[in-house]
DNA sequence: TTTAATCATGAATCTTGGT
DNA sequence: CACCAAGATTCATGATTAA
């Protein structure tokens, strides 16, 4: 599945490529708002100190020198503002961005995306579970690294699948702080002459949590900073279309072999937990109809309110009627109510919440689609 | 020990007491250089919109206050740079600045930060304990909150008392991720209704690593955003002067009283400082993200029961998906199932029970234990 | 008196789809 | 766009109440 159009516009996008070039032309040689994801490693902006060097390479000797130090910044600044706002073209509303970095650049990052319109969903801290120590002893070991997750704009409907990063979590639900192993071992790419790839590989596992978390099967990632293109590797054993830009012919041969040799895993696999929210949605009227439920026939709360059942699928309570929502919520003098796991009917002498029988409906239309 | 004079200027050092005012005017007011470190937890600017209630329909007492307030990021810009320019002015050469915030404001102050000259340490992560959860399942529980550690100026010669918090970790040197709990229980100060006194106090178990790892015994420590003086009373314990800023007259009044009743050097200090190692558990999501197995792996119990891995870490097997425990359980018929030693996976053509790798997980964190 | 069950609450940018 | 209604959604901890 190489290079298909997804878009309605005259670009066609490439998808499953590494294109060659200056990632901010490459984003923009792209159709607007075409990509699903963006997960971005942009370089983070070690080499400061040697950016604050006058033009004619004079050292500088005081270093509260404001001039050369917003210079340096200031470029900096302006290349994330660049790439920022070529990431957000390419972006579809509903899409979202990554961004990692560390306490070098992450702060800028973070304020540009900002200015940018982008809106911050969460940063989330990668907890490195076998970071390198601090040798000299001058500073607390560095052991974290930062990733922003931010959507398009506020009102944006961004994908997240809670369910299934819970269930990657064992049953509670994923915080804001992940511990993972820094990519090594077998993992770790190397060159002919046995040297690291590249120096900043960044673990799979990292990626699959980003991407089963903020992606679906059959999106498109891009990653505009791909290196050794471990974004591309997970996303195709993920089932998710990608697109990497490199500059570095190196790092896109590296990636290019790599990422041939990764197998997909198989669709069935793919699924996650689905939230409920995705289930049909079933009127209560549906139970009254089918005779699950007759009208006339009383439902109790568990805190001993009763209502009863009316022909059209509304109940009626003391001085309240309305659907199951509303008159739980007035009942309780409450803002909201689930009627759906409020209310309770009576079978073989026991309470039974309504909702198992919106389950045996949603149970009956798997087996039966149509 | 009360408005000593320490430094050389004509001004003289208001110690130990709490200055009431606006916290820029108040330390253009002090005299230059004359602060060892300053820590300072400004707003945090959360811009929230309407009322949040949890699952059981209880309301959350949400930061409102009017000095959370800010128009713009624009103004909130301005506001960071002005007090951090001030905040610069007072601090001595060799000091340095703890700034604690949130993905709210912390790129902002961060970038400011480092416009404004100061050399940026590291960034400390405050992984809480016991985060408040995310009620609605759209994003990731916000379970962090990252402090800057900067010094003066990159030439800085900052105090770092590297044995001081190896001790404190147990002879492991410390790591830039603190585990600490939310201040709660006794510790949180309350008003006399019985409400919270302030909607954001810090643990003591955070000024107490601030203050060990950044300062020595007589130092001078400035907090320019007093509140109930969690900084006051830890400086105090710590033998080391303080003064704060703070514009509230309540939560003057209320800092005034808990650090009179502060006693130096309590032990209970030292007690509350030590994070309880946390329990090694392992999601079987985390063998998935590791690689350790594939998304589409089949499982098979002793029993000959047989079943799917799928990405988010959940298995599926005939008529049944959930995680390992549930899916062992149900085509067991039992009431639970331990799936650890339930399921089995092929290896070298034998059968060998998934507990196996997470005890190599747990081998490799006990090798490592932070 | 002891133990278990229940309740309260924390720096939160916390829904979605139809009309 | 506004408005309305359906309905989905929580973890750790300390205090309080019940047994």
């Amino acid at each position: 599945m190489n290079a298909m159009t997804k878009t309605k516009g005259v670009k066609t996008l490439p998808l499953n490529t590494i294109l060659d070039g200056d990632c901010i032309e490459m984003m923009n040689s792209l159709p607007e708002e075409s990509v699903d994801l963006i997960f971005a490693d942009p370089p983070y902006n070690l080499q400061l100190k040697g950016e604050l060097h006058r033009p004619d390479n004079s050292r500088v000797d005081a270093v509260d020198d404001h001039w050369d130090q917003f210079a340096s910044f200031a470029a900096y600044d302006q290349f994330t503002r660049e790439w920022l706002a070529a990431a957000r073209r390419v972006l579809k509303p509903n899409g979202a961005i990554w961004v990692i970095g560390s306490y070098h650049n992450i702060f800028r990052v973070g304020a540009a995306l900002q200015d940018a319109g982008y809106w911050i969903l969460n940063d989330v801290v990668w907890r490195k579970s076998n970071p390198m120590p601090n040798f000299r002893g001058k500073r607390f070991t560095n052991a974290h690294e930062t990733m922003i997750w931010a959507s398009k704009s506020e009102a944006a409907k961004y994908t997240f699948n809670y369910e299934a990063l819970k269930a990657l979590n064992e049953g509670i639900q994923m915080r804001s702080d992940w511990v993972l192993p820094i990519c090594n071992g077998g993992e770790r790419l190397k060159d002919a002459n046995g040297d690291k790839a590249h120096p900043t590989q960044k673990p799979m596992s990292l990626l699959h949590r980003v991407l089963v978390g903020s992606t679906n099967p059959g999106d498109v990632v891009l990653d505009p900073f791909f290196g050794t293109g471990t974004t591309g590797a997970v996303a195709k054993m993920l089932g998710r279309d990608w697109i990497g830009i490199e500059r570095e012919a190196a790092y896109r041969e590296v990636a290019t072999r790599r990422i041939a040799d990764i197998r997909a895993f198989d669709r069935s696999a793919l699924e996650v937990t689905r939230a409920k929210r995705a289930e049909p949605r079933i009127p209560f009227g549906q139970l009254v109809e089918r005779g699950m439920l007759r009208p006339g026939e009383m439902l109790v709360s568990p805190s001993g309110k009763v209502a009863k059942v009316r022909a059209d699928g509304t109940l009626v309570g003391d001085d309240v009627k309305g659907s199951i929502h509303q008159v739980g919520a007035h009942l309780e003098g409450a803002p909201s109510c689930n009627g759906w796991t409020y209310w309770h009917f009576r079978k073989d002498g026991k309470h039974v919440p309504i909702d198992v029988l919106r389950q045996q409906i949603r149970a009956e239309m798997a087996a039966r689609p149509h």
